[in-house]
DNA sequence: AGAATATCGTCAAGTATCTTGACCATACGG
DNA sequence: CCGTATGGTCAAGATACTTGACGATATTCT
């Protein structure tokens, strides 16, 4: 057996951008797994993350685009899917005759009630593995993270 | 739970997931345009996730199957389209019939070097923001859950 | 008011990534 | 040699996303 690679030293990356993308696709895949589980076969990642930038209370098709970092047309998109599986659905915004606004359904709404317990379920597990206080630190940076990179072209401050 | 809600509208979520998805998304958005601005227009995401699992001096191609959380049919088109931009080949194993060697071009190598390069500068300006402390012990997080989660499939013994 | 322009949403076509299923060639164990 | 497992490929389809064009409504300017 040559050794001339060893996998853990050579192998793998380890910096911060490998370990936010590995650390992010496995929540992922477990909040995935656990959705389609609790019975919302519709659910993706791609559509989890348009849902994330969708508010309770609903919001205007095009404040959406803003939020979300793709183009209009794949928010269109992914809200066309959305729409099929009954989870939203699309209303003409009364003040504006171009507009459309968008809300939840029940289904949608259930999802969500859903979502919020295994999401719960997730960081329970995770403050099981690497403790209470490395998790409060760990969304600390995440967050500052976060804030610290807002590129100024959006995000000035208060309402927008 | 300390709870404020500056941010605009009862709008974005604050979990774990979410988080650590928007840190990754960050990431890979600098990541890539730095690429691309250096020359290497080939690049994208799915090729850097694949790339990761490459060390600098080669692999079977069915390690990397093990080694890549997807198919191998993803892998062998991404590598496809890999070796067509000419960033890899692909060798008969000597040992194996039926093997394949991947490994890098010159062009991959070179690639490889700037990436190294950006990934400290893209570091760097992650430090200077949320400083130095913040910085070890996110990393330090991020390592522990990595380890945590690892279904001791590989992280056991020596020798794999 | 009327014209020019901007915004909102949609349609259509194309690309990238990934999935499943089928298949062939080589290796390995009897 | 034969049966089975492994390594890789081919082909077809689904999903996510991009670009370009377009119609409808709003807004601004004159």
């Amino acid at each position: 057996m040559v050794k001339e690679l060893d996998e853990k030293t050579d192998g793998l990356p380890d910096h911060v951008g490998w370990r936010l993308w590995q650390a992010s696709r496995a929540w992922q895949a477990e909040f995935a797994a656990a959705m389609r589980a609790a019975g919302h076969a519709w659910f993706s990642e791609a559509r989890a993350g348009l849902l994330g930038h969708i508010p309770r209370n609903g919001t205007r098709q095009s404040a959406l685009i803003e939020r979300a970092a793709t183009s209009k047309q794949a928010v269109q998109q992914l809200l066309d899917g959305l729409e099929a599986e009954g989870v939203l659905e699309r209303l003409p915004d009364p003040r504006d005759g171009r507009g459309k606004l968008v809300r939840y359904t029940r289904k949608g709404l259930d999802a969500l009630r859903d979502g919020d317990r295994i999401k719960l379920q997730i960081e329970r597990g995770y403050i099981d593995r690497i403790g209470e206080q490395r998790f409060a630190v760990l969304m600390d940076a995440l967050r500052s993270l976060d804030a610290g990179q807002g590129d100024a072209s959006e995000e000035a401050s208060g309402s927008k």
